[in-house]
DNA sequence: AAGAGACCCTGTTGGC
DNA sequence: TGCCAACAGGGTCTCT
């Protein structure tokens, strides 16, 4: 469930503790967590710095050293949890008790040691998602990194290239959001926000949308992410952060998960549909086809 | 080429 | 109350 804005939040959080530390231990307890890990040994990792931490779309980059880089995709129930060795904790994911419980536990599958005594665990109890260690020079031929979309806060997401993307498309337009070759980062929360926000169903065909509804389309999906960056992103049901806060952009969530309550704009109930296989939050009254 | 659907995985939810 | 099928979903793969 992770997605843009909750990565940047952990990429965030982490860069402020993990930034020049050094690893002194790796230990791969799932190994299809860490596929293709084989070609290039995770000792190579050892004694080696954290030099920084980059986002792209939902992927966060770890480079270590000169010559490499983590790459971490949590997928839907992937979490990145730092210990320090006075027991402190930071990071993020999908909320679970493993935020409040000892760690390890079993849904982690990966740990990594640092010389400060710091301890970072990949947990991930479905088990999707990844970490890949590459030479730092193929990050950029990495064919998922390659194929993703502009980043909706950077300059290059303008309107004409939303435009060009969604030109002569047959699919509905959730569909191409939640593609990531179309904008990169947006995944089931957010494109149903950006929708509410553009007033546009989600089952519209892209070729169906006019100049006007992609403009408003293209900068609803700005002001969503923009707002949920700020809020540090969407955590669900009880969880509670390392601060011990609840909330973020879930509370000011328009439809996402608030089935049966009322649109935020006129009042009428939240359904529930499916749109691309996927659980589908809208206004019927807001969202006309 | 584009679009639809299966698949991976496991804890949770809901129907009977 | 208990059982079990359905559900959740990002990205990749296959099929049409």
């Amino acid at each position: 469930m992770p997605e843009l804005p909750e990565v940047e939040t952990i990429r965030r959080g982490l860069a402020g503790e993990l930034t020049g530390s050094i690893f002194s231990g790796v230990e791969i307890i799932n190994e299809s967590s860490m596929p293709e890990s084989s070609s290039l040994g995770t000792e190579l990792l050892l004694d080696q710095e954290i030099v920084g931490l980059r986002r792209r779309g939902k992927v966060l980059i770890i480079d270590v050293g000169k010559n490499y880089s983590l790459l971490i995709h949590l997928k839907m129930t992937g979490q990145l949890i730092l210990e320090r060795p006075d027991g402190g904790r930071e990071g993020g994911g999908h909320p679970t008790k493993a935020m409040v419980s000892a760690l390890p536990d079993k849904s982690t599958r990966v740990v990594f040691d640092f010389s400060d005594g710091k301890r970072l665990f990949f947990n991930d109890q479905r088990k999707f998602g990844w970490i890949k260690l590459k030479d730092r020079g193929e990050v950029e031929q990495d064919s998922l990194l390659m194929r993703m979309g502009e980043e909706p806060l950077e300059a290059g997401f303008i309107e004409e290239v939303l435009r060009k993307k969604l030109r002569g498309r047959k699919a509905p337009i959730k569909a191409l959001l939640l593609d990531q070759t179309t904008v990169a980062g947006l995944g089931n929360i957010y494109v149903d926000e950006s929708l509410h926000l553009a007033k546009i169903h989600p089952e519209t065909k892209a070729i169906d949308l006019n100049d006007e509804q992609i403009a408003k389309l293209h900068s609803s999906i700005v002001n969503i992410i923009r707002t949920a960056v700020r809020l540090e992103g969407t955590t669900l049901r009880n969880y509670l952060n390392h601060r011990g806060e609840k909330g973020g952009y879930f509370e000011h969530a328009r439809v996402f998960d608030r089935t049966g309550l009322p649109c935020p704009e006129c009042g009428e109930e939240i359904e529930k549909i499916r749109v691309a296989g996927r659980g589908t939050h809208i206004c019927v009254n807001c969202q006309r086809k």
